[in-house]
DNA sequence: GTAATTGCAAAAGATTTGCCCCATT
DNA sequence: AATGGGGCAAATCTTTTGCAATTAC
């Protein structure tokens, strides 16, 4: 008796919420996805999206990131492990690469029992936003 | 000409909340926070509690984080470098040490500009709400 | 046919803000 | 005295939820 979980139907809404999230790499919040998805689905409303970016998370298949210093939630369809970087210019996120070795923080932390998820997030100025080497002439 | 902040006073409220973030390990939210300082000053309320959040964070006291999982703030009067443990049971927060190293996950990502934050954190359930080892007899 | 899902709108939860008075400098 | 800050309540913003109708299975 493990199956607590109930059946999911296939809804084009839900598929659609899916599919953006795949193809972006933008971390859209969850208004950024709604506007996203009326361009095909002009009646998806608001609630919906919000209802399925929570399912899609229970299954897995879908990230939510709160940056440090925004107020909304971004999602994520790259569930593979990474990091990210926020410009808090922009509000770009981009990903970065998550060290291997950060499982070993933890592993002597006799307060931790098991670690399920990992967040790491560097905040800062983009390239673009704020240029390591301004250019002077 | 840059010293756009205006000098800010020492009213008994700030002080309040600055010490109990001090004394604090318990990482509170802005309610609990609140609830604290009510104990000496009665008739304190939320409003200014957030308020002074928000000036000591500008004025790099305090550091604001938002736990995974969680809908409300946690705040952190210990501005030194470290990472967080999420207990998602008991939504207990912990301190962990951060590897100087991470700095390094960035420095060859061309998108980035400039890091002026890292946050680490690490979510699961605590060994109280989860022992690593249960104990079986 | 049954139960999951939708759209809509109302509700909830967290945080911010306007206003007027008070307290710090 | 000047003005930053406090208390209170209303407002805002993000996310969740109740409900009746719809749709996937």
């Amino acid at each position: 008796m493990e199956d607590t979980e109930k059946k999911s139907r296939n809804t084009r809404q839900r598929g659609v919420i899916l599919e953006i999230l795949k193809e972006s790499c933008a971390h859209p919040t969850a208004e950024a996805v709604y506007h996203q998805a009326r361009k095909s689905l002009p009646n998806i409303s608001l609630g919906t999206v919000y209802r399925n970016l929570n399912v899609l998370r229970g299954q897995g298949l879908v990230r939510e990131i709160r940056p440090a210093g925004s107020s909304s939630s971004r999602f994520d369809g790259n569930c593979l492990p990474h990091a990210h970087f926020y410009c808090t210019e922009c509000r770009t996120m981009i990903d970065l690469p998550l060290p291997a070795s950060l499982q070993e923080n933890v592993r002597d932390v006799e307060a931790v029992g098991s670690v399920s998820a990992m967040d790491l997030q560097m905040v800062g100025t983009c390239a673009r936003c704020a240029p390591p080497v301004p250019q002077l002439l």
